[in-house]
DNA sequence: TATTGTTATACTCTATAACTATA
DNA sequence: TATAGTTATAGAGTATAACAATA
């Protein structure tokens, strides 16, 4: 027997994983400023949280301090970010998007939203409401970030 | 100047991830049936299109051949599938769940659906409708696939 | 000659374990 | 002794290129 929200579930289960491989195609699709999901949620996060210790990043992303140490490198070494030790604790280390990171941000944002705006640009306003409601819903579900991408930088500097 | 199309392609950008997280999560927790989501994919293809070749399950997925190549060989030697050579076509395998493989692949639905539907278990009956409607329109926006996890084989055999 | 699939090789992303520096 | 971060190493998952078998 399967109740409403069981059907439901299932078709989470069925529907995520198609729009999530059209984000992951286009954030790869950018020749030079080409970005995993886990390097643009990095970003996003930074943006909100300039100055964030790598430990905080690997908690947001769910990954081991030494893969997320890697990742870093790797966006320190494309100029996306830059990295410096903390004054009052030495150990940490303060993580910074460059004016380079928050520009590459910017583009694969918009280039993904456009992306996903032409998916649905057909739909007429009540569906797109419909749509839009259920993402809401599904945001107080799956609550892990509330990180936001439509507002720019909380703090500049950290 | 944002669109409410646009707003709603932001929300998926920032929805979309945390649900997909939460899914792979669950299907990967299941120690000796663990799962990754293209393996999962693949075995949902081939309970509705058994004897399938390499090819169509790599057009299906969006790996090259050599990638899939490799995972069907793990999940060969995981006893989940098998590979015949096909008699008409003797370039071609045919490739098919086996029981163990059908049965791994029913664990995962249901463990990941029970742990989707305890998300969504708290909300009304309305909002669970609003769910069900935005799902219906996004397999519309994102019709890459059309496999339902719901029904079972269409054929048992090719 | 074109198609199906595999092998060889390499790169990215992730992990665990062991380490350094600092608190 | 505990914490923040890195280095070393390994495994999964992906790709491209080159190949074998078949059509």
């Amino acid at each position: 027997m399967s109740s409403p929200q069981e059907d439901c579930a299932r078709d989470l289960l069925e529907v995520v994983p198609l729009v999530t491989r059209s984000i992951r195609t286009e954030l790869r699709q950018h020749r030079t400023q080409e970005l995993s999901v886990p390097q643009f949620r990095t970003l996003l996060f930074l943006r909100h949280k300039p100055g964030t210790s790598l430990i905080d990043i690997a908690n947001h992303l769910g990954l081991t301090p030494p893969s997320t140490s890697k990742m870093v490198d790797g966006l320190v070494s494309r100029d996306l970010l830059t990295r410096h030790i903390c004054e009052n604790d030495r150990r940490r280390i303060a993580i910074k998007l460059t004016e380079k990171g928050d520009k590459s941000l910017d583009f694969a944002i918009e280039a993904t939203i456009q992306s996903l705006t032409k998916r649905i640009s057909t739909f007429s306003p009540e569906r797109i409401e419909t749509l839009s409601c259920a993402l809401q819903i599904l945001r107080e579900a799956f609550p892990e970030t509330e990180i936001s991408i439509c507002n720019k930088p909380l703090q500049k500097s950290f």
